[in-house]
DNA sequence: CCCTTGCTTGGAGTGCACTCCAGCTCTCTA
DNA sequence: TAGAGAGCTGGAGTGCACTCCAAGCAAGGG
């Protein structure tokens, strides 16, 4: 675990694209009240993946009308766009319920949390690598091919 | 397709780590005759999956023994090894599969087979990105946790 | 000669992450 | 008051990429 840029402990400025994929025309804290179907317009998410989140505990419980729909808060808005990128960056989802169970723990899992997301990040950083290693053989056969298409043009 | 740095056309420069995983001690061309765990060896892939790769279509026709065992050669291995690089990119290996016929079909496929690679770096650099984000997020996130720990300390 | 080790095969099984289905309720508009 | 449309549930189904199994050869050591 390399600490190569010890952050200093002042106040984090909060990486912009933090609001996530398409969370266009949010409304107000306080009339926050998404239907499932304003929910897959704005994460891209399928309905269906919205309720098997919640089914297996990886959403911090949804509120519901007195007809038992699910009316979805900002704060839901923002834990799936949360989730939506560790997904994306191969995060198992056995692991985002873990966390998810730690949030529901309250501040007494602040460590483990922590600790969960360092090791996940030193996965991402891990895969970044792998990935321009791809992208120099990449490169390296993609010219191959162009130098061989031009060589035989004239 | 943004062309941000068009490699020039000059002798193309072999990646380092093309020669991939842990492929250490091979044998010179001529008498190179791999058995099936020594390729897991050298790929650390399993003997499981490159049966598997072979049944599919993804290999390039593997080398028998008089009683039908397979003997992999130095070209295989290096197919291997750009097969394990695409597939750790998230190359879907049905997409492996078609570049492998296109291989197959020999150097008339060459245009389509830079078409394709062409994609998959794209979808690459993507996904490097996508990663990026995260990392942003990730950082943003631990320092919280961080701060919390340290403030809590005092 | 037997036993272990390593390899072979086709086909079945596994795990993950959705994805869909059937049958139901509720609300709204005509 | 009828019908459309959105949402609900538990459970079954899907697709991908392996992963394993059972049964059977072949070679080498004791």
């Amino acid at each position: 675990m390399t600490v190569m840029e010890s952050a200093p402990v002042t106040a984090p400025a909060k990486p912009r694209n933090c609001a996530g994929l398409r969370s266009g025309p949010r409304r107000a804290d306080g009339q926050d009240q998404y239907t499932i179907s304003e929910v897959v317009g704005l994460t891209g998410l399928s309905a269906h993946t919205l309720r098997w989140y919640e089914r297996i505990g990886l959403m911090p419980h949804v509120d519901r009308t007195h007809t038992g729909q699910r009316r979805f808060s900002n704060r839901d808005l923002d834990w799936l766009d949360l989730v939506s990128k560790l997904r994306l960056t191969g995060m198992p989802v056995a692991d985002m319920v873990r966390y998810a169970e730690l949030v529901r723990e309250g501040p007494a899992t602040f460590a483990a949390r922590e600790r969960l997301l360092t090791a996940h990040r030193e996965d991402v950083r891990q895969r970044i690598n792998e990935l321009r290693d791809t992208l120099d053989v990449l490169d390296y056969k993609i010219n191959l091919y162009a130098d061989a298409r031009l060589g035989s043009e004239e």
